[in-house]
DNA sequence: GCAAAAGTGTTGCTATTACACCCATGC
DNA sequence: GCATGGGTGTAATAGCAACACTTTTGC
């Protein structure tokens, strides 16, 4: 027995929409296409599926590709499948979303994609249904943002509790009280305070913080309500 | 110019994980594979992506196939994509998941398929990585209903409090106190109550409710927590 | 008349919000 | 010495969980 005969093969593509944090605002990644059709448009960073590799795979190594960065937080989006979406032949495309500490860009890998960053608010016109797959995006990191801790991992190392607040103001485009927020993220038990201080963004300075690995990931899946007692939740 | 050339095609396949409730457990609708490989064993319903139809068409199809229904609520999964998760060829298998009101699905068409519904703790074993498909729908139903009114879609048109709660129950696995269930659901002011009763669970009998579909899909995006001002979230 | 399920209110507690002042430092 | 951002506590409120008894009716 060897194939499904009679069944027509199509390509299969992935997309990745690429977040960072520069301390101000949320932005992502986009290169200029480099090759027909729609050539030198901006574009999400994508590539096809080869044969030998998991779409997840595929996913990595196209991030990898762009940003130089393995073993980021990438997460599968959703897949998009019009039978037009590509005018060049049918292809359904698998898009991602990766949030990576904008600082370890590589930005000398740049000069081949002629990648660049865009904040949110000012996303170019995109080529195909790009435009799509970061409307998808952006609601899907706010959407799993206002329930996991997945923020921290746009975010250094090491950071100061401002610089959370700040990204999570970003996030969700809205203004929070400081004393409640560091209220809230420090009755987490997420965090271990460090001794020393970031001096950049003020005179006085503000403390470092680092995750507390064990409590991240123990913790990554909870929160929620609705349900009484959530302890039979285990999502 | 015409074709991506180089590039390998694939096929694109669809599985559907079919949820329905019968006023006791939530169960899924399996069929019994129609053809090699793994012909005669448990499996998902699904097909392959035609190159006339969209991927959430092709969904559709599969569903009216198998149900008859059209028309219900019917959502994207995840795409499973190893490389070997089925052995004759390589496939990538989009997962969708379905809710249905199980008293409108067709026993007649079961023939063809022999399909069957399964309770969620009794799921045999399935064909290639189906069952990893049905680990994650249900966490997905589970995440999705404890933030969004989506359990609806398994009841029928007119349903009883009584039944809902069982309903929610069911679905998380757990017991909720009567009082507090149905102020939290009446509060939400999506339900409408009827004149009429449901003799069928007790002597008494419990009033029938219909869904205000106005607040539904008004509210359909609503509740969540942890962001302080959640009016500016419009997930 | 009794068994079985439906329906309903109150109270205590916990979590969330709102809010204002002092601190440290570089210039 | 003053401007800038960092850090902290309390009181009022709202939302949530715990809890028990009465009603209806088929048998």
């Amino acid at each position: 027995m060897h194939k499904y005969s009679k069944q027509t093969r199509l390509l299969l593509a992935v997309d990745c929409i690429i977040f960072g944090f520069d301390g101000e605002t949320l932005k992502i990644l986009l290169i200029q296409r480099g090759f027909q059709p729609e050539k030198g448009n901006w574009s999400l960073m994508g590539g096809f599926v080869q044969p030998t590799e998991s779409i997840d795979q595929a996913a990595n190594r196209i991030l990898k590709q762009l940003t130089g960065l393995e073993g980021v937080y990438l997460e599968q989006l959703h897949t998009f499948g019009d039978t037009n979406r590509d005018p060049i032949e049918r292809t359904a495309s698998v898009a991602y979303f990766a949030l990576i500490d904008i600082h370890k860009y590589e930005t000398q890998l740049n000069t081949e994609y002629h990648a660049e960053w865009f904040p949110l608010k000012r996303i170019p016109k995109l080529v195909f249904d790009h435009q799509d797959m970061v409307e998808g995006a952006k609601r899907r990191i706010r959407y799993k943002a206002a329930l996991h801790p997945i923020l921290f991992e746009l975010l250094p190392t090491k950071f100061t509790i401002p610089q959370l607040q700040t990204l999570y103001e970003s996030v969700f485009n809205t203004t929070i009280d400081k004393r409640n927020f560091s209220k809230r993220v420090l009755a987490t038990g997420l965090l271990i305070k460090l001794s020393e201080k970031d001096k950049a963004g003020s005179k006085r300075g503000a403390y470092y913080y680092q995750l507390n690995m064990q409590n991240y990931y123990a913790k990554f899946q909870a929160f929620l309500n609705f349900i009484p007692n959530p302890d039979t939740l285990h999502l």
